[in-house]
DNA sequence: TACAATAATTATACATCATACCTATTAAAC
DNA sequence: GTTTAATAGGTATGATGTATAATTATTGTA
């Protein structure tokens, strides 16, 4: 994946051809997204934070008091895995699992003061890596690309 | 009768917002990416492929001749993963290694008559599912998101 | 000839992700 | 009211994906 600029000290290195593949648009798809993913991992990483530990701080953000199994729905990870998860985020006290009075069994997930700090300059972090990211686009790109996106996620068959 | 739909049977269940990482296209690029790779995986599955496998045969096929250092650096994954892939795919008989003799340390890989014919018969089975992902969008907006995608690829820092 | 670099490989460690199973609590059936 | 089913959270575990270090064979270079 580096690009030629076939400089003379390089030997010949023929550019290798993903034509087959370039038909798809689900391959250019994963192939932006690969880089998307690349540089928000960086960015995230100094707030010692990954994808999926961002988005759970902004989904708690914005759904305060809902349980583990809602954030599990939401994030798309299977219970168990988000046990984990929280377990991090308890741990690091920017999220809190408080007792539900009518049911005993759940937590009402919570963002501690910390938590909301931690989430809102991530988030302003994120921002700019987006900036970054969409820099090429104008403002009708990116409104037909977003919407384009939703419609291929619709086609989604699963979902309970 | 009532407002909206909260039909009378269903507890309140209070849709869970993602709002805030819906303001970011990458999450919206995310998760419409993973609706496509849920179908294209089922869809591949009937062929005994993974994305991976049915990615390194089309290159192959686009490729011949092409070293498993080539075709590692092609689908982004290292070369040691990639030795067992196409382990896979050698044992399968869909691919061969043939020795250069110009060069005893590289594998020359090509497809095998059963890989051309097993990636053929593939690819029309992934175009099939890509018509379905994509039989929301007219052509404008297709040509628009690919492009459009395409820039958010090359915006990539990395890349030695 | 000696030394560095490359291609393929092996071994390994780690993160991710799914499944099966368990406890407690609640809701439903009888 | 007791039994039964369903749900929330949790533990343990296995499969898979992915990255790194080190090894062998070969080639290129000082």
């Amino acid at each position: 994946m580096d690009r030629d600029d076939a400089d003379s000290t390089t030997p010949d290195r023929p550019r290798i051809s993903d034509a087959t593949l370039r038909q798809f648009t689900g391959y250019t798809m994963k192939r932006a997204f690969n880089v998307v993913q690349a540089d928000v991992n960086a960015v995230l990483e100094e707030f010692g934070l990954r994808m999926v530990t961002y988005s759970a701080l902004a989904i708690v953000g914005d759904n305060p008091g809902l349980s583990q199994s809602q954030l599990a729905q939401a994030l798309a990870i299977e219970r168990p895995n988000l046990v984990v998860i929280v377990d991090e985020l308890e741990g690091r006290d920017l999220v809190s699992r408080d007792r539900v009075p009518t049911d005993r069994r759940t937590y009402a997930l919570q963002l501690t003061s910390e938590g909301a700090r931690l989430l809102a300059r991530a988030t302003e972090a994120v921002r700019r890596h987006e900036a970054r990211i969409t820099e090429g686009l104008n403002a009708e790109e990116e409104a037909i690309l977003v919407s384009a996106l939703k419609k291929i996620e619709a086609t989604d068959i699963r979902r309970s």
